[in-house]
DNA sequence: GCCTGGCACTCGGTATCATCGAGTGCCAGC
DNA sequence: GCTGGCACTCGATGATACCGAGTGCCAGGC
């Protein structure tokens, strides 16, 4: 598609607008390693790079500014993923050899670890608990009508459903439906739970029990992703304008979408999503890397690093394909 | 302190400035409702509002902007506190009438709540679990030497501790320390826990027992203490300053800064912290609205709106204080 | 035929200068 | 003691000129 030098010419242009987030002129491009021609060959090359739709001069006189096009060439030939700096590489085997407690607080501090090394917005969407195997479940009444149902899922994860009770029910009712239900669902996955319960012969214990059920079968998947944001004020550094920055906070806000956005991205088979690839028009500006981790083979949870298009795209493939790498063993040893 | 004039030139400068965000002349005072004087008369009260500390001027040929002086004495002399617009008080009444399911997705919605009705930051701090007794506790074994202990406290919160054994312990085992557990802590606080434990006998459930109780007493009361923020998108267009917005953000992304934060200033017996009253140095151009909120006349949690100096403080006060009192009524009800 | 030095040209950024006007301080007079 | 009046200040706005980074293009040379 592009002949050599007009890809080192491009490359080049990417990589210097990354570092230094200004118009690139023919001038520097020329000396700049890997190409040996004169700046006016640079110029004629950088005239067609932009009839092609890989620059854009943002006014007559100026430098070049890569395109989405651009970015895009960039990331897709930008070869092996590359490894950390050795310091960051330290970083992130410290982290992992500290991490211990609760999941939820290590996925958070995950993302900010994300954060820390790339310098921008870092994200993490947690497993749905839909695939996990149910360990434990048990009932605990909190008031007449209340009844609180807590799962423990496989992967350490709770889950719990406060449920109202359509009569008042005793506690010995309570706990009987309690031992009746953990026969039952222990075991299955939330996403296979059993449809009706065998009938215990108690007519309170099945009102209960088939109250939790419905409970656990209604929650939508998505609702038990949980999203981890670290490092948001990155964003206020990332975009000039404020607006864009109102913007983008904006998206981290809504959890959902950032679960389905990571989704979407990973889906399509992509590492990178650039501007308008993310689907939003709301981060045209942005650019997210992402990498998606397993468990026992299975897709799990994904992570990613959110930032300005203009993002060193090496060094955040390098950190999210660690972290997500070093997440997964970690993971996997409990 | 103030004479009635001056007072009501104070009050109508940092009121116009809250709603222009521009420097306040003496020319739109003067027409000011309440100030029945010429210009000059009023400019000759800013000169000395100004060397008393409440007004500056950004350079000599322009308005006036209050100081965090001025702004405390506007909110000082607010008077009642003022009640919600009719639209806010039925947004707020719809909120509470729809709030269900789980305590923490409901605290965190009100946080947006609080966020949509000021234009700012809303933020709530859930209250400790250490001062709630614990309703049931249930140990769960994940793998061999790992044991999750998960208490339901009366509030319908869940905590967990995953526990490290030093050695592997049979599935009957933890199922035996799980009941002498809890027979045990059920009913107690955490701050109120058990000692020492009545020996079982059984050498290996001893072990478990004792291994979950530290684990549940070492948990500092912080760490129970979770905190929402909504509208933290609103930090943009509060602050023109990107480094301001990103110092802002920063602090919110601290949680236990943010709860350490609201406690002091509810501690010092404020509902307002403007500027350097927050003790952060970064909040220098911000505002803190709070309000706590208690349950069965218990100290609880608090809310609070986070903005700029020169936010609204009589609607702000009116929805911390509306909000905070439907709170306490709602949980109180469950 | 392709590269390159050279050159005219473009145009945003910066500096200079004048103007405008909102706002001030102060004073004399009511 | 208040107010109208007035000279003054100074940021904002706009016109003008200039600079220079960068461009497109052409003619000459390898």
């Amino acid at each position: 598609m592009l002949d050599d030098r007009k890809a080192s010419i491009l490359r080049a242009v990417v990589q210097e607008y990354i570092e230094t987030a200004q118009p690139v002129g023919s001038g520097r491009i020329a000396k700049a390693p890997g190409v040996d021609v004169s700046s006016a060959t640079v110029r004629n090359e950088m005239a067609t790079l932009e009839t092609e739709g890989y620059l854009v001069q943002p006014h007559t006189s100026a430098g070049r500014i890569p395109t989405e096009k651009g970015y895009r060439y960039f990331v897709d030939t930008i070869g092996s993923p590359g490894a950390l700096r050795s310091e960051q590489a330290k970083q992130v085997s410290s982290f992992f050899r500290a991490a211990h407690g609760e999941i939820e607080e290590m996925l958070e501090a995950t993302s900010r670890l994300l954060s820390g090394l790339t310098a921008w917005t870092g994200v993490v969407v947690q497993p749905s608990s839909t695939e996990v195997p149910i360990r434990s479940v048990h009932l605990v009444g909190l008031a007449p009508k209340v009844v609180l149902a807590v799962a423990v899922h496989g992967d350490g994860t709770v889950e719990k459903h406060t449920i109202e009770l359509e009569r008042e029910v005793g506690e010995e009712r309570v706990n009987a439906a309690s031992v009746h239900l953990a026969g039952q669902i222990v075991g299955s996955m939330r996403s296979t739970l059993p449809a009706s319960l065998r009938p215990s012969g108690v007519d309170d214990v099945d009102h209960v029990a088939a109250t939790v059920l419905r409970a656990f079968g209604s929650a939508p998947a998505e609702s038990t992703e949980e999203v981890f944001v670290g490092g948001a004020s990155r964003v206020a550094s990332a975009f000039d304008a404020v607006e864009t920055v109102q913007q983008v906070l904006g998206v981290l806000e809504q959890h959902l979408v950032v679960v389905t956005l990571l989704r979407d991205v990973v889906d399509r088979g992509l590492q990178v999503a650039i501007g308008s690839e993310t689907g939003m028009e709301t981060l045209a500006d942005a650019a997210l890397v992402v990498a998606p981790y397993t468990i026992d083979g299975q897709r799990a949870g994904s992570i990613g690093v959110l930032g300005p298009a203009r993002m060193n795209y090496r060094e955040a493939l390098a950190a999210v394909a660690t972290v997500s790498q070093r997440l997964e063993t970690h993971l996997a040893e409990g």
